[in-house]
DNA sequence: TTACACCTTTACGTAACGTCAATGTAAATA
DNA sequence: TATTTACATTGACGTTACGTAAAGGTGTAA
């Protein structure tokens, strides 16, 4: 049987670009060219190139395949041993790469929910502590230890993406209330789309929301002196505008 | 503090090369270029390369590099976590090929000593066979034994360089018994070195050599057909020869 | 004859530098 | 000050095992 090197790729499960390579350092020659310059190849070929995926499957280089291939007195099993060796020091080396990569991002993912939680944990302790307040005993053990629990748990299954979202939604919330603050109406658009974003962002930290605790929430902007500092940023009074366009939104006046 | 390519180079650990080749493909600039065309880097260029270390060490590719220090909203975690998975994978294929290697070795090895046995095995039964016929049950009882089990070993824990030496030696009796044959004085130096040459081809086999299991093995090679067939090579009548060289040799008549 | 599959050689691209080569500059020494 | 020595620059080739055109010749079927 005769190969062109085309039906030898096939064959064999390799392009024909690799067969050309192949002939060209030397290490699987055809058996013969034939008038038009193709190279066509036999049944030994077709064993010597059998050979060679064997030992390139191992890993072993091309140079070192020519070396076993061409020499007959070639020290294969000795060749095998060093080849192996490397192959045990090269999986040290990944082993040792792997470990370190876990470690980073153990630390990083450590760093996270640290970051995480420093960015609300603190928030989270104020909302509970203040909703605790303003509602007092009764409420709190009515639903109050349920809606920590979940915001602990939502907080804690945040990924990044939807932290990502919630960043873009406390922007939103900045940016909006600033345009509304300065229309000056509680009760107008951009200040209900802003209790509205509001609303949307108190969704990713609580999953039983009521206009109750909306309400209440933004009466606390207004009593927290740190709130009060936030919204204030996008001018003095947006607090109290803030907690307006709420209570407007919700339809609750306290 | 300002560093030139060497100094930076000696303080990281890295050559020249690297660092022009990395301001090349723009992952760390030098801070500035001095009148003569010197790169000067800086303490955040000094800061920005440990980092490039960092994740090069990591086994991430500079081109990643480059994303990860360029793009500060890179996501570094799901990079790395990318990371480990194609590590991981690496490894796996590591062990793949470590393991084929294993068993390639395993397999040429189990045929090796095959091929040793194949070769020695019907021989040494033989020897051990002619020994025990000639000197019977009295000396077989006597040393024969002990002889049988230490060649077994000897065999069995050859290695290749040893079997290598064992046939080089094996040609060199025939050739050199070839040369003595042709004077046809087994009492010549020729004749004595091969006798000298067989003792110490015997001696890879027998750990108690004794000139009487010599001169033994000799007169077998005359009375067994296929030793003498193949001492006959060298021509008929080669086995007697070296019978009678190894005799005198040994100083043993039988 | 045309189309189409298949062949050829030539040559650039890859990753991360190593290694000259040719040449200019800074610092140390005679 | 002149020279040596050390260090800088850019340019370019080499490395591995092919992938991927490009430009053009060949074989065969419709």
């Amino acid at each position: 049987m005769e190969y062109t090197v085309q039906k030898l790729g096939k064959l064999a499960g390799v392009s024909t670009r690799t067969l050309r390579y192949y002939d060209e350092i030397g290490i699987l020659k055809p058996a013969r060219i034939n008038s038009s310059g193709y190279r066509i190849y036999g049944q030994k070929e077709v064993d010597l190139l059998q050979q060679i995926l064997f030992y390139r499957e191992l890993g072993v280089s091309l140079d070192q395949i020519k070396k076993i291939v061409t020499s007959p007195s070639f020290d294969l099993t000795h060749a095998l041993k060093e080849h192996r060796d490397k192959l045990l020091a090269k999986r040290e080396q990944l082993d040792k790469l792997i470990a370190n990569v876990d470690k980073t991002l153990a630390t990083r993912e450590g760093r996270m929910t640290m970051t995480d939680q420093e960015k609300f944990e603190g928030f989270k302790q104020k909302l509970i502590d203040e909703n605790e307040k303003m509602y007092g005993e009764e409420i709190r053990s009515k639903y109050g230890n349920e809606v920590v629990d979940q915001s602990n748990q939502k907080l804690k299954n945040m990924t990044k993406e939807q932290y990502a979202e919630v960043e873009k939604l406390s922007e939103d919330i900045l940016s909006t209330l600033k345009k509304a603050f300065a229309t000056g109406d509680p009760a107008g658009e951009l200040a209900q789309k802003a209790a509205d974003l509001h609303r949307r962002w108190l969704l990713f930290y609580w999953d039983g929301y009521t206009k109750e605790a909306h309400a209440s929430v933004a009466q606390m902007y207004v009593d927290d002196e740190r709130f009060t500092a936030y919204y204030d940023k996008v001018g003095t009074g947006a607090a109290e505008f803030l907690r307006d366009a709420i209570h407007i939104y919700t339809g609750i006046k306290k």
